[in-house]
DNA sequence: GCGATCAGCT
DNA sequence: CACAGCTGATCGC
């Protein structure tokens, strides 16, 4: 299973509870009234906030900023054992006046203050103070109802000694006791050594005679009504939702529960859900809608290859069990010994030379042609470019070139360009005379806006369709790395193929598009080829920024700006619009770029040209990398926001501790910065994968695998694992 | 003067 | 640490 596979993946995730959570304590618990009854609050010492009379006109997003519900802070709901220093009178003013005010004063005056305090009096505290004014987001939100489930976990963890909630029960019978006994969730016996019928059939006999007097079942009952009316029998319900929900929060995605439990979802319906029926079903954030859907696949693939997977499974798994001294044989196996099953093969395995002295410039060949991206040999001649070419940017049996404008030379008219990033066009020119260009649509017409590559110079590659380029069948696929971004089969007439993978980022549909030819010769991305680079998926950074600026969006006064390239990350921003149902900022130029991407009108319409139509601004992503060049964005906005969210969605965020953290957070004053490590290239894991699928006879690595640590963490990759 | 290239920086 | 690309200096035409 792609999602998950190490099971504590989700400890490390750290996102925060949203406003919208605390906005529904009250639909919970009508009769706690305001949560200051769950936390209190020593009195008042200080002043901290100032008062903003008159209006400030900040574009309010629907059912968003108009409504104070989006109010808690997160980082403050985490540290709310340590008392807030803040009082309703503190809350009032900002959250209620700053939405107006031209005053030019900050909402709150931090210079007096640390930090976390900070954090606290905007946050938390002012969210609770405004209660009173958040149904209206709280009780028609999608997002709210789905995250009503974790805001009953959050509930469990403050307060253990807390009742339980009706659905706390269900949701605990609906899950407890699948891991190692099944128990009847009426007369709590342990029913696992039955068949699924039998069970049934007890469970429905304790109904039958005993629910009248279980607490458990008035518990199915009252729970049962929270869900739907209409449940003709709750146990049967519990017992077909059950795995369902289990499956659920495998997933780490508790927070679902409540929709599938409302849905009545059982495992037969589960299989045949579609990302569409999920959208339907009110899962509508990209984030966990994915990996529910990448689960679901693999559910899918393991219920059809239900005996041979386990036979294989039980092979890999014993296989697993090897010493590392085995392990350490097997990698250092001679080339020349016969090629052993793909499934046990190291991805070093696949690299010239011998594996335990992986050499540091790869592949293993003449010092000067060791050239690397950067530091190229300098000749004279060829109109002076004529550098030494990396065997990267060739494609073996072929004349072809791949990414290699900074190595134009006559002899060579075939010219490929997997996507629009510096790195890879750098060197093409307009006066670029040396044959045909090669690529994508997209990156086609980025080529002809930004260069000037005039469109006879441009043939554009379709996806999936196979072309025939001087004797060679040429196919292109999607590389899932920026838009436009593709990878490339070459089949030479010599029969053995090659795929070029440009820069890309691994995802399960690229196996699809392998199914033909067996590739020969592999030129493999290898940004991230070392077992430190482990992220998360782009989902679930996605879903960590939306958390985030949930979680911080209580003050209108606040500006959210997210880091982009020239392209990529797109998608975390339009995620982000989505979800809020709030229009990006966007400079002209920048979307004269995003007109080039392809994005339907739909998607279109999330953009804004107009500063003043919304609060989140997508910057490039320097001007996020010091807190200096932010500063001096904070005090162009001094009139209009008084907190800045930064979100830096760099390749990955070091934290060697924190492998799969989504993100950390970092505060000077007023301004905050998220790092959040959005990758658009592939993890170690996924390169890990990817190879072994591919099983290519050779692997030509498009970066080299610097550093000291490098050979030996390259040779302790031991056996990859089953997948 | 303009475009291309490179070093330095983030 | 790495990505991807900006800024400013310099070079060549």
């Amino acid at each position: 299973m792609m999602w998950n596979n190490d099971g504590d993946d989700d400890d490390d995730f750290q996102i925060p509870p949203s406003s919208s959570q605390l906005s529904l304590r009250k639909p919970l618990h009508p009769t706690n009234g305001s949560i200051s009854q769950h936390h209190h609050r020593p009195p008042r010492k200080k002043p901290r906030l100032s008062r903003y009379p008159g209006k400030e006109n900040i574009a309010p997003a629907p059912e968003f900023t108009s409504s104070p519900c989006f109010s808690s802070g997160s980082y403050a709901l985490g540290s709310s054992s340590s008392t807030p220093d803040c009082s309703l009178l503190d809350c009032i003013p900002s959250s209620v006046d700053c939405s107006a005010g031209d005053s030019g004063e900050p909402f709150c005056s931090l210079a007096a203050e640390t930090e976390e305090e900070h954090v606290l009096v905007g946050g938390k505290e002012k969210g609770e103070c405004f209660k009173a004014n958040h149904e209206g987001y709280s009780c028609n939100s999608m997002e709210a109802r789905l995250l009503l489930k974790s805001r009953i976990r959050l509930d469990e963890e403050e307060d253990e000694s807390d009742s339980e909630s009706e659905l706390d029960v269900l949701i605990k019978l609906c899950s407890e006791g699948r891991d190692d006994s099944i128990q009847c969730p009426l007369c709590e016996t342990d029913i696992s050594a039955l068949s699924e019928e039998e069970r049934q059939v007890h469970t429905n006999n304790c109904l039958d005679t005993q629910a009248p007097q279980q607490g458990s079942l008035r518990k199915c009952e009252k729970s049962s009504s929270l869900i739907e009316e209409s449940v003709d029998d709750p146990v049967q319900l519990v017992n077909d939702i059950s795995p369902v929900l289990k499956w659920v929060r495998s997933l780490g995605l508790a927070k679902y529960e409540d929709v599938f439990l409302r849905e009545e979802i059982d495992w037969d319906t589960l299989q045949s859900l579609t990302e569409e029926d999920l959208l339907s079903i009110g899962i509508t954030s990209l984030g966990p809608r994915k990996k529910i859907v990448n689960a679901l696949s693999t559910l899918r693939e393991e219920a059809c290859a239900a005996s041979s997977a386990e036979a294989q499974a039980q092979s890999l798994s014993n296989s697993s069990h090897v010493t590392d001294r085995q392990r350490e044989r097997s990698t250092y196996r001679k080339a020349s010994e016969p090629k052993k099953p793909t499934a046990n093969k190291l991805i070093t395995e696949f690299f010239p030379g011998d594996a335990t002295k992986i050499p540091k410039k790869l592949p293993k060949e003449p010092v000067a042609e060791q050239s690397c991206r950067r530091a190229a040999v300098r000749r004279n001649g060829n109109n002076g470019k004529s550098k030494v070419i990396p065997q990267w940017n060739c494609v073996p049996g072929t004349p072809f070139r791949v990414d290699a404008f900074k190595y134009l030379t006559r002899d060579c008219c075939h010219w490929f360009l997997t996507h629009f990033h510096l790195d890879h066009y750098q060197g093409l020119t307009k006066s670029f005379s040396h044959g045909r260009i090669y690529c994508s649509l997209i990156t086609a017409k980025l080529v002809n806006m930004k260069i000037g590559i005039p469109w006879e110079r441009l043939q554009v590659l379709n996806l999936g369709q196979k072309v025939s380029i001087a004797g060679v069948d040429v196919t292109c696929f999607d590389a899932n790395h920026c838009p436009g971004s593709i990878m490339i089969r070459f089949e030479p007439a010599n029969g053995k193929a090659v795929l070029h993978t440009g820069d890309f980022r691994y995802s399960e549909d690229m196996l699809n598009y392998l199914t033909g030819s067996p590739i020969s010769s592999l030129v493999l991305d290898t940004t991230y080829c070392n077992p430190q680079y482990d992220f998360p998926k782009q989902e679930a950074v996605i879903q960590f920024v939306v958390e985030s600026i949930q979680a911080e969006a209580f003050n209108p006064k606040t500006l959210f700006l997210i880091g982009s390239y020239t392209i990529g990350k797109e998608r975390l921003f339009l995620e982000v619009a989505r979800v809020l149902r709030e229009k990006i900022y966007i400079n002209p130029a920048k979307l004269k770029l995003l007109e080039c991407l392809g994005f339907s009108k739909e998607d279109m319409q999330w953009f804004t040209v107009k500063e003043e139509e919304s609060h989140i601004h997508v910057v490039p992503l320097w001007t996020l990398a010091s807190f200096k060049r932010l500063k001096h964005i904070a005090n162009r906005y001094t009139n209009r926001y008084s907190l800045i969210v930064a979100f830096s969605p760099t390749g990955w965020t070091s934290g060697k501790s924190k492998k799969k953290s989504p993100g950390r957070r970092l505060q000077q004053g007023t301004i905050i910065r998220y790092e959040v490590p959005y990758s658009e290239h592939s993890s170690f894991t996924e390169l890990k994968e990817f190879v072994q699928k591919v099983s290519p006879e050779v692997i030509i690595p498009s970066v080299n695998i610097d550093g000291p640590e490098s050979a030996s963490a390259m040779v302790s990759m031991l056996l990859t694992e089953s997948v």
